[in-house]
Order: structure tokens, then sequence, then C-alpha cells
DNA sequence: TATATCTCCTGCGGGC
DNA sequence: TGCCCGCAGGAGATAT
């Protein structure tokens, strides 16, 4: 599933290839893909056709493109991006002009040469966002400012990611203290910490030795920031290693699928030992999904029970 | 206002 | 072989 490591590599293949580049056409094959966008997908293609690329930025779980009149319009417009969620499945994927549209193509992109190259590898190329399950999606927004930061719209409300340089790690700890929920809802809670899913949220718990279940108000703020800190460090193996894939649902924009999974300390681990005490991982439900914990480096608390 | 739950969706695997 | 059901899960919408 894409997290922080996933969408950052392909955040860094897409800016690798795609900057400076005119986007020449585009289709949105399936309204799912463009429903956040009003004026609907019809409107979405139209309107990025002949804007150009100049950036390509994350954060947390959204990746956008930073977007401008490539014709140099008279009077300045204002700055606009096509932010992208990967939701469970989505892949942007780089292919040459004409290449195969798989079922699950969604919507996509023909990418002119950047204006000033004319080498053959920066040729027009197709942006394809394919997406089984349809929880991706894509939206034009305008930029904003936040606390300095120029974002889109829609992800103004989201909060630093623990890679980010000016992630205050000591700010978030001052959020959770205040907080009685339970901490796993909170790691997943994307306004109070940024681009932790369901994996890293119960590697970092486990790291951490700490039980989702346990009420945020109730931890140490020392033991606060070991689980944050510890968020990172997995994060930041993952990222190492080109992130987490179960199966052909998470790839970079080439196609290829990261390591990280090999690397996973619990999550699925159900019955295999811990690697820290050999207790069998147990497999829990919450919110609606699955949690791995190990029953003796992460006790439940009382309530839970 | 804060917190908890529901809903969207598709493909796969297991059971019958 | 075919059908049904549960599972996977991010995040916005809705309920409490």
């Amino acid at each position: 599933m894409p997290e922080l490591p996933e969408v950052e590599v392909v955040r860094r293949g897409l800016a690798e290839h795609i900057l400076g580049r005119v986007i020449e056409q585009a289709s949105v094959l399936n309204p799912r893909a463009s429903r956040r966008y009003e004026p609907g997908p019809d409107a979405m293609a139209a309107h990025l056709a002949g804007l150009r690329i100049d950036a390509v930025s994350r954060r947390g779980k959204y990746l956008w493109l930073e977007l401008s009149d490539s014709a140099g319009a008279e009077h300045e417009e204002p700055a606009e991006a096509l932010v992208v969620h990967l939701g469970m499945s989505g892949q942007m994927l780089l292919h040459d002009l004409g290449a195969i549209r798989g079922k699950h193509l969604r919507a996509h992109a023909i990418l002119a040469a950047p204006v000033g190259t004319d080498e053959p590898a920066a040729a027009s190329v197709e942006l394809h966002f394919v997406d089984q399950r349809t929880f991706g999606w894509w939206l034009l927004a305008p930029m904003t400012e936040v606390n300095g930061t120029a974002l889109p719209e829609p992800v103004a409300h989201i909060a630093r990611d623990p890679l980010d340089p000016s992630f205050d790690a000591s700010a978030v700890v001052r959020v959770l203290k205040g907080k009685r929920s339970e901490i796993k809802r909170l790691l997943l809670d994307q306004t109070v910490i940024s681009g932790v899913g369901n994996i890293y949220a119960d590697e970092a718990l486990w790291r951490a030795r700490v039980h989702g279940n346990r009420p945020a108000e109730k931890l140490s703020k020392p033991k606060l920031h070991e689980l944050l800190e510890a968020a990172k460090t997995v994060m930041d193996e993952a990222l190492a290693q080109g992130g987490t894939s179960f199966d052909a649902l998470y790839v970079n924009v080439n196609g290829e699928s990261g390591y990280f999974s090999r690397s996973l300390n619990v999550y699925g681990r159900e019955g295999e030992p811990c690697l820290r005490c050999a207790a069998p991982i147990r497999r829990e439900s919450f919110m609606n999904r699955s949690s791995y914990s190990c029953p003796v480096c992460q006790p439940r608390p009382r309530a839970a029970r």
C-alpha cells in the first residue's frame, strides 16, 4: 500500500522525468478518478492541456504537480497544482507513446518534451494513473500558503510528515498529550502527523513497544518521542529500499517493486515469532483493519484486555 | 468540539 | 465450476 516512502519514491521518479514538460493532452477515463473535482472529468482534462509542470512535491501521502501556463500568460495566473492521492492501489507510471492501456487505467496525460531539448530521451511520454481499487484520485486546485509553505488547498489541513525537515516532534508530542484517543488512531490521523499508514503505524508501535490501543495522553513524553523517532526510522529504512510491496499494486514510475516488505518486523506476521522475544505475533481488528503486535513486548492497556 | 464509525471500491482466496 | 463472503485499507462523510 502506498504510504509515505512509496509516495516519495514515486515523487522522485516523476521529478527526474517530467519536470519542465508540457501537458499536451489529458483524459480522465473513470470519473471516480476526478470525483473530488466538481467541474467533472472532461473539464479537468481540458484544463490540464497546455500547462507546464514546474515542480513535483509531496506532503505525507499527498503528491502534487505544480503547474503554470506554458504559453506565458500576459497576466500572471494564480498558481495551481494537480494533486494526486494514490489511495490503496494507485500508480503513476511513465510509458513511451502508444503504450498498452490496461483495464485499470483511470487517467492519463501525454507530456511533451521540455522546451529547448531535442534528445531522443526527451521525446513525449505518457503518464498513466493506474488504480485497481479506485480509492486514488486526481484534483486540480489552487495553491495557498500555510505557515510560510506553499501547498495546494486540499493539502492545507495535512500535518508535516516525519521526513519533512521542518517536522517538529515536540509540537506533535504536545498535540498527542492532549488527546484521549488511542495512539494508533492518532498515528493514522493525517492532521496530527502525516504519511503514516497501517503498515508503518504497526512497525513504529512495535519498535517503541507500545500497544496501539493505549490512550495517547497516558503515554509519557519520552515514550511519544521514541514512537515518533521509530516512525521516522522505519520510513527512512523503507525509503532506502524503494518502499514496501506485497504484490504488483505498488510500484515506482517504471513499474518496479520495492523490497521493504522483506524487512517488516511485525506487520503481516501473525503467528510468527516476535524478533525480540519469540512470542507469536497476534493480529487484532482495529478500525475495520488489521493490527499486528507482540503480546509480550506490547501489552494491551487494561481497559482493552 | 472531539471522537468514533461508516462508506466508497475491486480483486483475491477460501469455503461450500 | 460457480457463487458467496470476508478481507485489504485511506480518508472524507456522517453519527455520537
